[in-house]
DNA sequence: AATATTAAATTACACGTGTAATCTTTTGAG
DNA sequence: CTCAAAAGATTACACGTGTAATTTAATATT
């Protein structure tokens, strides 16, 4: 009996971040890689440690280090989210999501095109 | 100076959608409002309180009770947490949320009529 | 082998949040 | 005018999270 999907914070999900940039990767290199945050070093492993307890990463042993790479991926962490969103503010339906991006959000010409590609494919699949 | 925007808890979000449905209205009112929710009348009161120290909501004297009207709209705390969301999870960028939701969210053919209508309004506006 | 490094694990601590209980003040009932 | 009821204000408390410091364990060096 185990966590379907581990929830992950904000800070975690910076970790979690870097090893879906690439992993496996050692502790070392993900605190050279989130020096940009200011973050102590400490701070970083707490997190590291927390997303393993989570089960959100695995560390494999490499020597005397470990390297660790992610259990959750990008993907289910953005739907996780979205989801969440969807539910907790939208009332869990779609298009009311996309009215108040379209209402609010400056949408390029660009995302227009690529949101209409998008219809148009989930249309094709959905027939 | 003062909050630009308040950000607004989970639990007190509830709270405001009652407001946002009807206000103003008592304490009691929203209370009864909230039955379904199993919070004990006392937690709601919090709830209320929090939001006034936060300016989301005012109270209006009405006799011995205040009726609560929002200050914040449904629609300003949907931008933030979309925005935040956005932010936080895609990188800013408004199409690949909806390209996930496509991989990953089942889309009524309702939904889909309403997000290709939605876009042609879009567009049609654009041009 | 004893000791110094260093990575990892454990512990810390303040603040926000969910969830109330208690205290205070106001006001209607007698 | 006194007292009880009720609305609101204050206080409480555990748990998650951001942010680390301290302790322990493993390994490298002398």
């Amino acid at each position: 009996m185990n966590d379907a999907t581990p929830s992950i914070t904000d800070a975690e999900s910076q970790v979690m971040a870097v090893l879906w940039d690439q992993a496996p990767r050692s502790s070392e290199e993900i605190v050279a890689a989130l020096a940009g945050t200011g973050w102590h070093e400490k701070t970083i492993r707490t997190l590291l440690n927390r997303l393993l307890g989570k089960q959100a990463v695995a560390a494999d042993r490499d020597g005397r280090r470990y390297l660790y790479r992610p259990l959750l991926s990008r993907e289910q962490w953005q739907s996780q989210e979205s989801r969440s969103l969807l539910d907790r503010v939208f009332g869990g339906r779609v298009a009311p999501l996309l009215a108040h991006f379209s209402r609010h959000e400056k949408l390029s010409d660009k995302d227009i095109a690529e949101l209409r590609a998008l219809i148009d494919a989930i249309d094709r699949k959905a027939r």
